[in-house]
Parts: C-alpha cells; structure tokens; sequence
DNA sequence: TTGTGTGCAAAAGCTTTGCATGTTG
DNA sequence: CAACATGCAAAGCTTTTGCACACAA
C-alpha cells in the first residue's frame, strides 16, 4: 500500500496537471502564485478561509495579494480542483475536492464542528428535481444543522 | 372554500400570535415595530434580503432602521416565522415560513432563478444521519444549482 | 512586445455596534 | 422608573475594484 506521504504528493502533482489543462483551455496564464495557491491548498487540512490562506502564505514569507488569492479561489472553483461553502455565516469557506470522496455536511450550532457524511440519496434526488424540473443539475449543497449529543463535543467540553 | 385574502388574513393574525408567545416566553419586549416587519414580511411575496425589506418599509413612510430590521429578522429565525437562506452568494436571503410546506431550492446559476420542491427522501436522510453522527438535527438546507433547460428560463429570455 | 495577472490600497456591500433617546412593562 | 429597544451613524469584515507595474506567452 502506497503511504500518506507519497499519496498526498501524488495528489499534488495530479491536481496541477489538472489545473494546467484548464488554464491553458481558457488561454489563461500559468504564473507561480497561482500554482503556489494551489498547492498551499492541498497541503493544508479541510475547511479554510481566504484569509486564513492568506495569512497562511504571508507567514511563509509568500508574497502574494488577497485579489490573487480571491480570484485564484474562483479559478479553482470554476475547475472543480476546490468547492465552496456557505455555512450559514457571511464568510465562504472552502475545501479541496479531488481525491476525496464526495459527502454533505452535517454542523453543530453550538460549537460550530464541522462533520461530514455521504448518502446516495442525495444523488437520487438530483436526478428525479433536475428531470422534472427541467434543470440540468451542476452541484448541489446540503447542509444538516443540530445539536451533538455525544459528552466529548467540544461545546458540551467548554460549557463544563 | 376560503378565499386567498382571507387566508393570508388568517395567517398574519397567527403568525402575531406565535410571536407574541415567543417574546412573552423570553421576556422580550412588544415593539411596534416588531410587529409591523412582521406583518410587512408576510404581506411580501417570498424571498427577500434585509435591505429590500427596510427600502419597503421606508417608502411606506414608516419610521425604522436597519438596526431593527436586522435584530427582528434574527428574532424571526429564533421562533421559526421565517427561515435565512445563502443561495451561494453573501448576501443572506429571508423567507416566511408559517403556513407553508416545507421545501428545498433550486437555483439556476445563470439567471438566479429559485424554484421549490419538496423530497421525502430528504427527511429519511435527516433521521438517519442524526442518529449514525449522534446529532439532534434542528433544520436544514438543501440547495441544488444548475441550469435552466426550458426555453422560457429567464435567462435564455435575456439572451436573445 | 502585448496584454493579462499581480500587488497594494481604497472602495464597496452587508451586517453589527455604540450611544443617546424613547418606550415598554 | 428602570431596563430594554430604537434610530442613526460609524465601524467591522469579507470581498471586489482601480491602477500602475510585472511578467507570461
């Protein structure tokens, strides 16, 4: 079996081949931050914000700007290589998206955790809306609210 | 068989009802103006941002801020009246919801459009994954974006 | 060389906050 | 009358835009 490591470097190198191939399909040029983006973004763990990328490459002594860091953001977006959230907040949060399977997202209200699940339900119901509806169905987001019940969530640590 | 206005009657002398129940419940006080978003918010057609709301209200002549719009919507989403959306953008978008079925979204992401339809598969989901993740799920939001294959989609209007 | 992309800072847009005033309970 | 709610304007935060410069193609 392949390790994580090694993995994650593919991983890498797969999502720049990826990324290539669409900039070079919309005539868009290959400059280092956007590569750089890229990869900080898949060498991170999950959810993040722009900031934080930002700041992140900041502190890396990376020279980059936050109109680079937003509009990279959409070009990935617009490639599928990242998808974007809204959880309820007026701060979209993003998340790499190739080579991880697809799932929903299920948010405690009160400490904010973040869990994720997959259902094929979800697949069917695309499919069945966007027939009788008459849409051809491009991504969809479904987002599940509550409270945790298990003694070690972290409000439930916190409020102790 | 009741008439439409008389039902939209019906339903903003209950919805007053169940708002009064909740600001006695939490010791909140009984502003006119609280009420008076609330009548205008189920005398409007259906969704709608905080700013449309306070433009409204304004042009009737009546005397409010934003500080009050955005403070009872928030109110509004605590007792259940309306539900807060984010259609993807940054911009939170408001529907009433006493008296109506529940429904999920699907949005055309060239003209913005916003249909509804109602899945029973999304409540099996709900139930399931609560009880798998240990959650008490509270609400949820499922939206599905695509295109508009209709010739008669807005957006395909717009273009021709 | 040409024009797209970048950095920087300012602006924009939605929402929240601070403070003095008004009004509910 | 005491505390909470309101109006107004300013501030806060995320995101976008304008402009001069840099650099990919």
């Amino acid at each position: 079996m392949i390790s994580a490591p090694a993995k994650l470097e593919q991983i890498v190198s797969e999502v720049k081949v990826i990324f290539s191939a669409y900039l070079e399909k919309f005539s868009l040029r290959k400059t280092p931050e956007r590569y750089a983006i890229l990869e900080e973004i898949y060498r991170r763990t999950d959810h993040f914000v722009a900031e934080a990328l930002y700041i992140h490459m900041k502190n890396q002594n990376y020279r980059v700007s936050r109109a680079t860091v937003y509009n990279t953001l959409e070009l990935l977006v617009s490639c599928d290589l990242i998808t974007k959230h809204q959880f309820g907040k007026n701060l979209a949060q993003y998340e790499k998206s190739y080579g991880f399977k697809q799932h929903d997202h299920l948010i405690c209200v009160e400490c904010a955790e973040v869990l994720e699940f997959c259902d094929p339900r979800i697949q069917q119901i695309k499919s069945m809306m966007g027939d009788i509806l008459e849409f051809e169905i491009i991504h969809h987001s479904l987002n599940l609210f509550g409270k945790c019940l298990k003694t070690d969530c972290e409000h439930r640590i916190k409020t102790n």
